[in-house]
DNA sequence: TAGTCTGTTAGACA
DNA sequence: CTGTCTAACAGACT
């Protein structure tokens, strides 16, 4: 699940798997997921140790003592897990940790990508020198310098270069901790809204990492996925804070889930 | 069968 | 140049 919080979970995942080791075996699967990346030069970089997992926005980075940087991109299904075999279901790359296992990226509908990129290439990528700056970071001035008046919050939002790392699913739930409607636009929000926008990003991303390696846990032990979420997914539930009906909406071209009540007129 | 889905980008259009 | 919408990418699921 590739937001922001999925990333940074497979990114301390793999720090704690796989930093300041080599892979001893790699098999490719599918040379989709490589694209511009030679299979060979691949796996010359996995044989030598990790010297840091890091992440921006949804991009994982995982650094070589070379230089060269493992770009990562999970797009809709793709994730790192740690398997005993080298090619569960949906595999498309594989490389074997010693004493750990076979970290496995896993990609159901094939979107997701990696690259190797050198140092000079990753500290040019366009697609990182775009991106706007980490939740965590981000000033209610850069917002409101990278926002018009007339455009939807919700698009403003996944706009990666605006702010990185926000998608569809942390729009509604940031939405509706604020307690605004799901077609609010951005010249309808006063300074306080701002301010509480700021605050509550980073809130939530923390909020979620943490829930997600509790689930992950549990969910070796119990072998099923508790639902983190108060109103993605829950059309048709009664609102956690003002049981109030979760509605379900398109804006923006995608769906967004709301407390008709709490949040506002839904327009 | 048609519509849906956590992401991103290119092209059409206003 | 801005912004919005759609299709495409690729596959599984309802």
């Amino acid at each position: 699940m590739p937001e922001l919080a999925e990333v940074e979970v497979v990114r301390r995942n793999l720090q704690r798997w796989w930093e300041g080791r080599a892979a001893h075996q790699v098999c490719v699967f599918d040379e989709q997921l490589l694209r511009q990346t030679p299979p060979d030069a691949l796996t010359e970089a996995l044989t030598t140790p990790l010297t840091k997992a890091g992440r921006r926005g949804k991009y994982l980075l995982c650094h070589f003592a070379t230089g060269q940087v493992l770009v990562l991109h999970f797009r809709m299904t793709g994730k790192v897990i740690c398997s005993d075999v080298a090619e569960p279901a949906y595999a498309r790359l594989s490389w074997y940790i010693e004493g750990q296992g076979w970290l496995v990226f896993k990609d159901q509908r094939r979107l997701g990508r990696a690259r190797l990129l050198e140092a000079d290439e990753f500290d040019a990528y366009e697609p990182l020198q775009k991106m706007g700056p980490e939740p965590e970071d981000v000033t209610t001035e850069d917002l409101q310098n990278a926002c018009t008046d007339r455009r939807l919050l919700k698009t403003a939002l996944l706009d990666q270069s605006i702010v990185a790392g926000v998608g569809n699913i942390a729009v509604s739930e940031i939405f509706w901790r604020l307690k605004l409607p799901p077609r609010i636009t951005c010249g309808q929000l006063d300074e306080p809204d701002w301010q509480r926008l700021v605050e509550v990003m980073p809130q939530y991303f923390e909020e979620i990492i943490e829930r997600s390696m509790a689930d992950e846990i549990l969910y070796l032990e119990e072998g099923e996925m508790e639902d983190i979420f108060e109103v993605y997914g829950h059309e048709g539930d009664d609102c956690p804070r003002c049981a109030g009906e979760i509605k379900k909406q398109k804006v923006g071209g995608r769906s967004s889930y709301f407390c008709e009540t709490c949040q506002g007129l839904s327009q």
